[in-house]
Order: structure tokens, then C-alpha cells, then sequence
DNA sequence: CCCATGTGTTACATTGGGTAACACTATGGC
DNA sequence: GCCATAGTGTTACCCAATGTAACACATGGG
């Protein structure tokens, strides 16, 4: 079973903009997965990939933040830093700060007018997010 | 007064993410003056800058999609293609798509629970934009 | 003792974006 | 008519981030 922890490096400004596409993709599978090995993820990839690029990736994305590692039996197992959904909630606030000078109003207002989002599921999704939350309040 | 119109390229793929820094400022400039010209761009930043540096980027934020131009006497006025909040409601989109297997829900909850967004908050606003368009509808 | 498996280190090619020089053109003033 | 100005078109260069990988080193099982 697993021993060590991660040395957490810095760690500071996560930005999902910092991600490129084979670092969104190995993301996805070790959410998806809650813990993988390198290996194990180089098994799930659709393109054929050597070992050592994705654990290079890996590496660069604990160096980035994004998960961490806990080494059992001198085999890395990678784990998420955060939830995914934590993430995007922030690279959400960037996008609200660049394009919406800070206002969140505006960016849902966007999100219906360009389709991403119906106002009457907003209204929905609103209603039972306040509900749930309220009760764990 | 203003004659020609651009002939908008390809245009197709907008993706906030494509922008760079300096992408970004211009297009914040554009987006609040609704029109401008590169020498007024150029007037209007902090740094100094070369005016042809101005003008590359404003011609690859036409190429990228994001501004459009027409000719007033030997002159290009740049102006947005897009509203801002509209192209903020894509990024988000390909944000939740990435991170949030395209659900809303999860994005919402993610913005919440990074204190993005306060639950309450964001009630009151689906609330308000439910209401503001449905006078529209 | 050697292989298989796993890690550490280093490298290299691309690409995007920031920054700019230079050459060319029309236009108003003299 | 000629020139200085204000604009545009074209081309270039540098750097950081990413994708991709080779190679060398370590270690436990047979």
C-alpha cells in the first residue's frame, strides 16, 4: 500500500490555460480515475505514446499543481491536487476578470445570449444548487 | 465617414484561449471603445510600443476572429466581432467541456464551491436574467 | 548475476505570441 | 510637381511552452 507523500513543490497560480492538449487529456483520465500510474495511462490513450512522454507530462503537470504523487513499492501513483470541478471554477474567475471586468452577471448573461446555457436552466440549476447547498449549510 | 468593409476571413474556431497577453489588452481596448484605430490603441497603452507591434496584433486578432475592420480613408477602425460577453460564454463552454464533462450543473457547483460564486449570489442573478428575458422573449 | 520495470535527466523540434524593422503608397501643403 | 507624413503590407527574430522521446541509472525477483 501507498507510503510517501509528495513533496509539494510551489504550487500557486493553477491555470487551466497553462494546459495543453496532451496535459488536458492524461488530466481527464486521472480525475476520471481518482489515481493512476504512468503506465496505466499510457494503456488508456488512443495514440501510441512512449512511457517516458507521459511521464514527463506528469511530471510537468505535479510541477504545475495539477496532481500529486504518492510512491508505493518504487511505482508513482498520481492523484488529483484538486477536484476538477474546483478548477474549472477557477479558470472560470479568470475568464469573468478578462472578458467580463469581474462581473459574473455578465458572464451568465453571455452564456445564455451565445447559447452555452438557457435561461430557464439557469433559473433551474440555481434553485437546486441553493437547495442542496442549504442544507449542508 | 466609414465605406469598406473587412472581408471577414475564414473565422471560425474563436477561442479566447488563443490570446495572448497583449491580445488580450487590445482586445479589452476595442471591446470599450467599440471602435479604434492602432494608433489610438497604441496612445491608450501603458507600455510603450511600437505602433507596428500594435498593428501585427490587431491583424491577427482579424485573422483569429475576434475584430473586423473597415477602411475610413485610408484608415482601419477595428471593431469587435463579437461582443465580449458572448466570447466569454464560449471560453466557458470549452472550459465546462473539458473539465466538467459538459455539465453546467458541475461548473456552477465547482463556482461555488471555489467561492467563485456565492450560491445565494447566484440565485438572485438567474432570477434576474430569467426575468430580463423573458420580458424579451 | 541479469532482466524487467520504473525513475531521473536531458534534449530537440514546433508553435504561438511579443516585438519590431523596413519598404511601399497615397495625400495634403508648398 | 515634389516632399514629408501618416498609413499599410511584409517579413523576421526571439523566447517560452509543449509534445515527444532517447538514454542512463537503480533495484528486486529468479
Amino acid at each position: 500500500m501507498a507510503s510517501n507523500v509528495t513533496e509539494s513543490h510551489d504550487n500557486s497560480a493553477h491555470d487551466p490555460a497553462d494546459l495543453g492538449e496532451l496535459e488536458r487529456e492524461i488530466m481527464q483520465l486521472v480525475w476520471q480515475h481518482s489515481t493512476m500510474t504512468a503506465e496505466e495511462v499510457r494503456e488508456r490513450m488512443e495514440r501510441p505514446l512512449k512511457d517516458s512522454t507521459i511521464r514527463t507530462v506528469l511530471r510537468r503537470l505535479e510541477e504545475k499543481g495539477y496532481v500529486t504523487h504518492t510512491v508505493d513499492n518504487r511505482t508513482f501513483h498520481y492523484q488529483p491536487a484538486e477536484p476538477r470541478q474546483v478548477v474549472a471554477g477557477r479558470a472560470v474567475k479568470r475568464i469573468v476578470d478578462w472578458f467580463c471586468d469581474g462581473s459574473v452577471e455578465d458572464l451568465l448573461v453571455g452564456m445564455v445570449d451565445s447559447k452555452v446555457l438557457d435561461r430557464k436552466e439557469l433559473q433551474r440549476l440555481a434553485e437546486r444548487i441553493a437547495a442542496a447547498k442549504k442544507g449542508k449549510k
